[in-house]
Parts: C-alpha cells; structure tokens; sequence
DNA sequence: CTTGACTCTCCCCTAAGGGGAGACGCTACC
DNA sequence: GGTAGCGTCTCCCCTTAGGGGAGAGTCAAG
C-alpha cells in the first residue's frame, strides 16, 4: 500500500495527473480511506499505470486509452486506432514542416539583402481531404473567385486546414490556365454538386517557400527543378501549391511549391 | 466600410475570429455603432487582417503577433522571435516524429507473428535541455536508480518532457556500463550540483524504434548500424535512447535508439 | 408587417493537467 | 503534549484560439 505521492515517484508521474487519471475513471486507487480520503495504491497498479503511460506516450486521447484498459480491444480495433493515430500524426508533422519551412523562409527573407537563396527539401506530402473548384480561367487572379465560390459553398460546420492550388496546365499566353483551387478540409463534409471534396492522394514532393510576390516565384521554381533533378527524381504530377494566410487578392504572403516527384531507379530511399 | 460578416468573408476568417482578435487588442473595426453595437471595418483594414493571418500562419502565438502589429519591432526582435518559433517548432516536429516512428512500431508488433522489421530512419535530432546523472554502474538495471536519484532532485517546478540515456560505454561483462540518465526539460530549471544541467547537442542520428525486451534490442541495433553503413554513414558519438513511457523497473515498452552519425564524404544531403 | 439573414453579448467547451488557496493528516522532534 | 514541516484533500481558475449555442435585437426585401 503506497501512498500517492509515493506512487507518483515510482511511476515518474505527477500527482495532479494520478488525480486526473482517477477522475476520467482511468486508474482508481487501491483503497480510499473513507475517513481522509487519501489514496492508497497498491504497486501491482504500477502495471496498469505503465500501460497508461506506454499508450499516452504514443500520443492517443486519454478516453481511448480508458477502454483500452478496461475491456482489452481486438486487435483489429486497436489496428484501427493505431492507423488513425497514424494518419493524424503524419498529417501534423506535414503541416508542422511546411510552417518550419515558412518560417526559415521569413527568416532568410528578413536578412537577405543579397538575393535570397531557397531551401528546396524533398518530403512526403500526406494526403488531404480538400473541397476543390477546377476551371480554366485567363489569368492567374481569377483563382480567387474559385475561392470564394467555394467559400460561399461550404457550410459553417466545415472545418478550414488551409488554402491550396493545384495547376494543371498553364498557357497565360492564350489566357488559358486550368487551375484547381483547394480548400484543406480537416474532416469530410456535405457541399454542393459544383464543389468537389474528395483526397487529394499523399505524394512524394520537392517544396520550397518562397515569399509570395512575382519576382520569386520563378526562382523558386526553377531551384525546386534543379535540386530535383539533381537528386534524380523525376516530376510526376503537376505543381500544387499551400498558401500560408489567405487574404486580400491573390497577394499571399508566403507560398509553399510542391513538385510531386516520381522517384527515379536511382533515387535515394 | 463594411460589416462583420462581408469583412470576414474577404478575409477567409471566422467572425468569431474577428470578435477574438478585437477582444485581444490585434484589429478594432474602424467604427462600432453605439447604439447597435454593429462592428464597421475599412477594406483598408484588410491589409492588417492580412499581416495578422501571415503571422498566424507561422503559428506565432497572438500576443505576440500583436507586439509585431502595432509597433513594427525592429528586425533583430523580429529574427530573435522567429528563431525560437524556428526552435520551438523543430523540437515538436522532431517530438512527433519519433512518436511516429513508435506508432509504427506498435502497428508491426501487433501483426508480425513472423519476426519484426526495423524501420531506420536518419533525421535530425535537435538539441534538447537535460537533467543528466552518469555513472559507472554495474549492470542495466542500474539506470532505474539514476532515474530515481534525479527525480528526487529536481524540484517540483521542472517540466519534464520525457526520458532517456547515453551509453558512454558499455562492459556488461566486467559489470562498467558507464552510462547517463537523461530527463528531457521543456525549460532549463535549477537543481542541485550532483545534476548536470545542460544542453545535450543536436545530431543527425541513424533512429530505430523497437519494443523494448531484450530480444528487440540486439537485431534493432543491428539494422540501425547497417543501415547507416549503407548510406554511407559513420557513427560519431556514444549510442542515446529515448524511452516512451517510464514506469516499473527497466521494462520501458517502447525505446528508440539513436545512433549519432558523422557525415562520410559522400553522403546524401 | 413579416420573414429571413445578420449581428450582438454572454456563457460554456475544448486536452491534460498546473498552480494555488485553505483546510486537514501524518510523523518527528523537543 | 505541543509544534514544525511535509503530504494530502477538495475546490477553483488557468492554459490556445476560437467554436457552439441561447436569447435578443437589427437590417433589408417582399
């Protein structure tokens, strides 16, 4: 019979977390003095404590590790949430990454008086649940009506994860651009026939971020194009892109290119 | 001028985002009726929505976003802010990546009745503030005593943000494991002298995650060293592990090696 | 005048506990 | 027996960036 504080220092756990874990019914104490209400544990519960820590350190919600203590699940079910945790978590250090990226971006640009260089960095781009709007349209600012077509279309209940774009053929020349405006959904939802909310398939990519104004894009671009091809990969889709903020015009703040890339036999793995 | 609702649909933003960001001090509609209480915003003012949603997009935190609003801070604050944004946010990457690398982990020891498969992957480890205790014990179990001997140490105060060691060296045989109990802080803390406190170095590390009984660990480590080999790697420095999950004696459930490596000549970028 | 869309304020909610206040329990020491 | 110093109890508020909703008032069109 341990007290809690005892127990806490054997579990390398705090005491305000065993307290927590009681009240979401996650790990109650041996014995409750009905006279004090301390709390006694036995160390037999240091086996279900670790089991507690073991599945919070794979990052999954406490109230899925409650049933996962109190009636053990099938593996299959445990697969399930395995696999969802999975795709969360890849989701997250994507979007993670990208802003790291952002980030640098900004820092390179507030220092560079002497030309910016980009950081082209090959990485696996998950796949996104979006609500697109795909039209050819003459010039590249008429990609913003797309936007707000699709704004005006969702409902409230949708949940916004970012602004994207997919071009899939540009010809300005002949005022030709046939370009898809995505809105990154966080969870599927209802919209109407013209919208289109479907996952966009996950993809190997080269990404640079570039700050959003005419003279950088090209660049950018083109050392995406070369850091790819000198790390022999091969193009393999047509160019999207993220948008970091997503107000005003189509004056964005900070872009982020992605060359979907087909590894080439050569490719580093 | 425009109201609440037209000024947030050109800005891609909520109204209860703009009812935040008023509460909070970072954008007050130009003219509020003080009869109706109606919020009136300029289309001038989306250009600060838009500033505001560059910085958001970073992730900087709002309080901060509002020193950046309204008084332009000079350029060395701003590079000091996103540095450690930049720190911040490849700690938490680099966090979720091995948390990754242990729901995987997970996913296999759940279906392989037919041996595991070690997924090594090279990647940055950033640098990390530690409480360390090392010593010269005479077998594995030790450590646990470390751990203890630390926890009784720090104060109370000290966010602790997970566990792990380095292997300085190891001579199980002649009962010398020289070997460092490291608790990862979130912030540096005060503690007593036999703690060191202090920041354990960054490293591109060759990484393996494997369930943690000792017939995981020997074939892990294995795929670990040939995997860097084969990439052209050599390891530099004394082997780290991170654990996941800390309770009861050694029998951590999840551990992921880290194998420091010293770019060879030619290796991958 | 009515109807429907818009807006207001106010309140509660998120995940996993942290921090603290005020009161009480336990043990050691004088 | 008294008391000092911890340990523990419950209760309440706090963390991010808003989301959801209730109940009431406002605006423009038919």
């Amino acid at each position: 019979m341990l007290r809690i504080g005892d127990f806490a220092r054997r579990g390398r756990v705090s005491v305000k977390a065993l307290h927590h874990y009681e009240a979401m019914g996650l790990l109650k104490p041996a014995r409750v003095d009905p006279v004090t209400g301390y709390r006694f544990y036995e160390p037999s519960q240091l086996g279900v404590l670790h089991r507690l820590m073991v599945l919070r350190a794979l990052g999954l919600p406490l109230e899925q590790i409650r049933t996962f203590l109190e009636e053990a699940p099938s593996p299959a079910v445990m697969r399930a949430l395995l696999d969802e945790r999975k795709a969360v978590l890849a989701r997250r250090i994507d979007a993670e990454r990208a802003q790291l990226a952002a980030v640098e971006a900004r820092i390179r640009h507030l220092e560079d008086a002497h030309g910016p260089e980009y950081d082209v960095v090959v990485r696996d781009v998950p796949a996104a649940i979006v609500a697109s709007l795909r039209r050819v349209v003459p010039d590249y600012a008429a990609i913003d009506h797309l936007f707000a077509e699709i704004a005006a279309a969702l409902p409230g209940t949708a949940r916004i994860a970012g602004h994207g774009a997919v071009w899939h053929h540009c010809a300005p020349e002949r005022r030709e651009i046939d370009c898809e405006a995505v809105v990154v959904l966080e969870r599927p939802t209802r919209a109407p026939r013209s919208i289109k909310v479907y996952q966009l398939p996950a993809c190997r990519a080269a990404c640079v971020v570039h700050p959003s104004d005419e003279d950088a894009f090209a660049p950018a671009c083109n050392a995406a194009r070369m850091a790819s091809s000198r790390q022999r990969f091969e193009i393999g889709g047509p160019m999207r892109e993220r948008y970091f903020s997503s107000v005003g015009n189509t004056r964005f703040d900070l872009t982020e290119i992605q060359f979907p890339l087909q590894p080439a036999p050569g490719g580093v793995s």
